[in-house]
RNA sequence: GGGCGCAUAGCUCAGUGGUAGAGCACUGCCUUCACACGGCAGGGGUCCGUGGUUCGAACCCACGUGCGCCCA
């Protein structure tokens, strides 16, 4: 059946994809070198995007490569379960139909999301198939299967035992509309409209100071005698929490206020708090006003500068964002927190975070409410000073879209600081690589200013912290009586006197006032641990605490009369997705579990990602590696561009410049999609993608499929036993020799990452050697007489097409597939064909062809610059051509005669009248264009060929004539000046004797 | 403020001590029997600027200008 037109990639693509799949292809072959790679596990909502459809496209190339090359591959796929977007998407659905997740118990919830997953998590896959991703699908994994999740429990329970993993009140990004923690990936800075507002805080005691200002020369500008110090700030509703001011300890503006304290000068008169003046380094003197008020609870920059000055962290609001409205009555609380601070040491931190410092009318309101607030009262009492419009960053949660507050809250942390020292060492050493290499720098910088990582989520979704928390035990004097247990149980007593009223031997009992953690990898090991913890006439029972404190259950056992039985309940937090994340390179492997895989693949040979991750993924998966396998997780990290629009603006759904893969794919096909991907691929440039280049490698594309067409249309097959290396034709020879010269290229550039300039090499020998010349000049061969020679070339034709099919496959797995499987009996599909071929290097046939180029590229040129007629026919006369020239023009005369349009060729001494003359290879040849001839549009031409040539060896003369360049550069550099200046001036010589010529007629 | 980049043809980008390249776009010619998603030919460059190193710099170094990105 012959080939069709047209290429119809639709069918194609679905009908070859499942063929590999069905046919194993995709899984490792249990023979040669291990080859791993781990796929960047994309999220189980999301769908392709271009930066998935480039990441995908290279690893397949890498992974098409060097399964062909022989290599054992595997290329492990799987997904995320990504925490806050997959509730998000579940809730959204409940909402459809009126549900919310509160509605549902977390265990009912959860399944829902299960169902969900069943029902629509498979849809990047797919799309994953439409690329062509030669991925092991037998193997797919998801971070919340069972295997992944037990060693994500395993991971957590040996670091929390280690002390790598601990619970602590730090400052999260919060975010207050999905009431969670979220990372630092999840927050986008925007610019946005602001204002800074400028306060006045009073000087305690109205005490009085002279400010002054100088000049960049010292000179005096201003000089007022000041009972305040101004602040400034873009978040006024912050002041209710300020535990100090601070200025740099330079600033000469206030040195004399250092140490003394100034007053918050909002809420109720009466109860203004004092606050102290201090000095950090963080306050820039040159903005604002140069004092910072500081916030610690609700800022990043403010937080550090509270730790560092022991300054109390006032939380101001709640899980909403809403200002706070537990506690006592403002004027209590602020008497609390001024105890507090009057106390030596440092303040214990759940003291300070039960103050609530919002002023009774405050209490409830939202931070803007507040804020307006805050403002207007400052404006009363004249201590607004003035508004500034400014810009502001302003961080916001990409997927709730609502202003993140920084916030004190309990998480679990990881001691990445801890962790980091091995995985730094691990890339200076040279263990693990970055391609392209300046990315180590990134790498190193966040390594070694690395902040403790949150791992906590106040989510449904996830792996649920393996944590259980029960009372810690206790001495007590015995059983307490009967009496005053009842009393007790009436409130009457409290629990501490009611348990030192026993009698009898001292003992263990819970105090439910402390909690006991235990950590591990499932509920029943903690029950075990719990088992052996408390005294046995205890029971224990596992509770959920669903919004209750565990105070109130306590006591409503009590009143069931189950003293007796102790409540313990598990954390209720889930981590991280990225915790998860940061094991799969070898929890994917089998781990915990001792696989062969993981004996076979660990550490993986290379990771493909964006350089946007290398924080929070390359550099985490590094830590984990090398913490529970002692090794790296991988040998290469390839970091790739990102994708960006023609224009090189960052595609954005805001901007309406987001490109679909799937619709490029639909119109142009998946190869070429590929493709112009691969060959746009650049080391250390993003990398805009633009229309008009997709279409220009779907033309490509076309190309290939025509060449075939040709191919077959001439029945040319690769017969039984050819051999390539005894081939007898300069052509064929030539042909083999490019081949040989491709795949190096191809190979070489592809070891190093270089995927534009693989493309490239393959891009050109497909189209400007085999189509642009072996077609072209196999077509006299094909159509002569010598049928030996006739037998050769179409096999060598066929071959040569093979070897592109070969050569194209990694990036074009589609097209090349289709034409292996529909130009000959194949023993089996492309993907497995072998990528290696003898080396058939032939300078003296390559030679030979390249005279034949070259001739036949100078005839074309001239003949198109004199206009002559393409049906024309020219005779074409070499003039005093030596023995191998002669022997070249006789062997090419077919190829001249087809693709220059010569009539004949002869060999003569002096040209023939009314000839035009071309000089090349050191030859002058005399065509008689005749009546097509104009005399002084040719003599322009040689004129303006003698010009270039008179310049090229102007520019060697001088450097010839540089005597330091002479004695210094190299012998075989100048060696090399003098050969261009002998063939620049024979061919200047024959260019002005075919002048000399024309001038004479 | 700290860090990492980039600047080469109209556009998008390779090149990185010795001869300036590709793709696309552009111009002219050609429906020739694989392909007009094609063929043939052609035009087009102070390699951002200024210094320095060197026999020699688009390339190495310094400074400057402009533009990105990351961290704070």
């Amino acid at each position: 059946m012959p080939l069709p037109k047209q290429f119809d990639s639709a069918d194609v693509e679905s009908r070859l994809y499942e063929a590999w799949e069905k046919g194993g292809c995709f899984k490792p072959s249990g023979k040669g070198e291990p080859f791993c790679v781990v796929i960047p596990p994309p999220n189980v909502t999301g769908s392709l995007h271009m930066g998935h459809a480039l990441n995908t496209t290279l690893q397949d190339i890498l992974v098409r490569f060097e399964r062909m090359r022989g290599k054992d591959v595997l290329w492990q796929v799987g997904t995320d379960h990504a925490g806050i977007a997959t509730q998000m998407v579940v809730e959204r659905q409940m909402a459809e139909k009126g549900e919310k997740r509160t509605d549902l118990s977390r265990e009912e919830f959860i399944e829902r999301v299960w169902e969900w997953k069943a029902e629509s998590g498979g849809k990047i896959q797919n799309q994953f198939r439409r690329l062509g991703a030669s991925v092991d699908w037998s193997r797919e994994r998801f971070t919340m299967d069972e295997g992944l999740s037990a060693a994500v429990r395993k991971v957590f329970v040996q670091l929390y035992e280690e002390g790598l993993i601990y619970r602590a009140k730090r400052l999260v990004n919060w975010d207050p509309k999905l009431v969670t923690a979220i990372s630092d990936l999840e927050v986008e800075t925007r610019e946005v409209q602001g204002h800074m507002w400028h306060v006045k805080y009073p000087l305690a005691g109205g005490e009085t100071y002279e400010y002054v200002e100088t000049d960049a020369d010292g000179n005096e500008t201003l000089r007022e005698t000041r009972d305040y110090i101004a602040i400034a700030t873009t978040r006024p509703e912050t002041i209710l929490g300020d535990g100090a001011v601070a200025v740099h300890p330079d600033d000469q503006r206030y040195a004399p206020l250092v140490g003394k304290l100034c007053e918050v000068p909002v809420g109720p008169k009466e109860h203004r708090r004092l606050i102290p003046i201090i000095t950090d380094e963080y306050p820039d003197p040159d903005f604002g006003s140069g004092a910072v008020k500081i916030t610690g609870a609700h800022d990043q920059n403010d937080y550090g500068v509270a730790k560092r000055a022991g300054i109390p962290l006032y939380r101001l609001m709640d899980e909403h964002a809403s200002m706070r409205a537990d506690g006592a009555p403002y004027a209590e609380e602020v008497e609390k927190a001024a105890a507090l601070r009057d106390q030596d040491g440092e303040p214990d931190e759940a003291a300070v975070d039960a103050i609530n410092l919002v002023p009774d009318d405050l209490r409830g309101l939202d931070r803007y409410g507040a804020r307006w607030e805050v403002i207007g009262q400052c404006e009363a009492e004249g201590t607004l000073i003035r508004v500034e419009d400014k810009t502001i960053q302003q961080p916001f949660g990409d997927r709730s879209g609502v202003v993140i507050e920084p916030m004190l809250t309990d998480q679990w942390w990881v001691d990445a600081e801890k962790m980091a020292g091995p995985a730094i060492e691990a890339v200076r050493s040279g263990k693990t690589r970055f391609v392209p290499e300046n990315w180590d720098k990134t790498y190193y910088q966040w390594m070694e200013n690395i902040e403790p990582w949150c791992i906590s989520r106040q989510l449904w979704w996830g792996h649920r912290v393996p944590v259980w928390y029960g009372p810690s035990l206790r001495k007590s004097m015995g059983k307490p009586s009967s009496d005053a247990l009842e009393q007790w149980k009436r409130g009457e007593l409290s629990m501490e006197d009611m348990l030192m009223s026993g009698e009898g031997p001292e003992r263990m009992i819970p105090d439910h006032g402390t909690k006991k953690v235990f950590c591990a990898e499932s509920s029943e090991k903690a029950f075990a641990m719990m088992r052996e913890y408390y005294p046995t006439d205890y029971q224990i029972g596992t509770v959920e605490l669903e919004g209750r404190s565990i105070d109130d259950i306590v006591h409503q056992l009590a009143e069931k009369g189950r003293p007796n039985l102790i409540p313990v309940y598990q954390d209720e937090d889930v981590l991280d997705t990225w915790f998860s994340s940061a094991l799969w390179p070898f929890s994917t492997l089998g781990w915990p579990e001792e696989t062969s895989e993981l004996e076979r693949f660990y550490p993986t040979a290379a990771l493909s990602t964006a350089f946007d991750i290398i924080f929070f993924w390359v550099a985490r998966m590094m830590m984990m590696g090398l913490h529970f396998q002692k090794e790296v997780p991988f040998k290469e990290v390839y970091i790739h561009a990102i994708v960006r629009d023609e224009h090189g603006q960052k595609m954005s759904k805001s901007k309406g410049n987001v490109v679909d893969p799937l619709g490029w794919m639909d119109t142009y096909g998946t190869d070429a999609l590929r493709f112009c991907l691969a060959a746009q691929a650049t080391q250390g440039r993003d990398l805009n993608l633009s229309e008009q280049r997709v279409e220009g490698y779907r033309n490509f594309r076309t190309k290939i499929w025509n060449a075939a067409r040709f191919v077959e249309m001439n029945e040319a097959s690769v017969p039984e036993g050819f051999d390539p290396a005894a081939l007898k034709l300069p052509l064929n020879r030539w042909i083999a020799h490019e081949a040989t010269e491709a795949r190096a290229q191809v190979t070489s550039a592809l070891e190093a990452y270089r995927f534009d300039d693989a493309a490239q090499a393959a891009y050109r020998f497909t189209w400007n050697l085999y189509c642009d010349w072996a077609l072209e000049l196999s077509k006299p061969i094909l159509n002569g007489e010598d049928a030996a020679a006739k037998e050769e070339t179409k096999a060598t034709l066929a071959w040569a097409l093979d070897r592109i099919l070969v050569l194209l496959h990694p990036f074009m797995p589609f097209v090349t597939e289709e034409l292996w499987a529909q130009t000959g009996e194949r023993d089996g599909f492309l993907m497995l064909e072998d990528w290696s071929a003898p080396d058939l290097r032939d300078e003296a046939a390559a030679g030979d062809v390249r005279f034949a180029i070259d001739l036949i590229s100078e005839i074309r040129s001239l003949r198109a610059e004199m206009n002559v007629p393409p049906s024309a026919r020219l005779p074409l006369v070499a003039l005093g051509a030596d023995a191998e020239t002669q022997r070249r023009l006789k062997d090419q005369a077919p190829a001249l005669r087809q693709l220059a349009r010569i009539e004949d060729i002869t060999l003569a001494d002096t040209p023939p009248q009314g000839a035009a003359q071309i000089v090349t290879g050191g030859v002058t040849y005399a065509l008689p264009v005749a009546e097509h001839i104009d005399l002084s549009a040719e003599l322009a031409r040689l004129e303006k060929e003698i010009g270039k040539t008179e310049s090229e060896i102007g520019k060697i003369d001088n450097k010839l004539a540089n005597e330091k360049f002479v004695s210094r550069a190299p012998k075989e550099v100048v060696d090399e000046q003098h050969t261009r200046r002998a063939d620049f001036t024979a061919t200047l010589e024959k260019l002005q004797a075919a002048k000399a010529r024309l001038e004479a007629m």
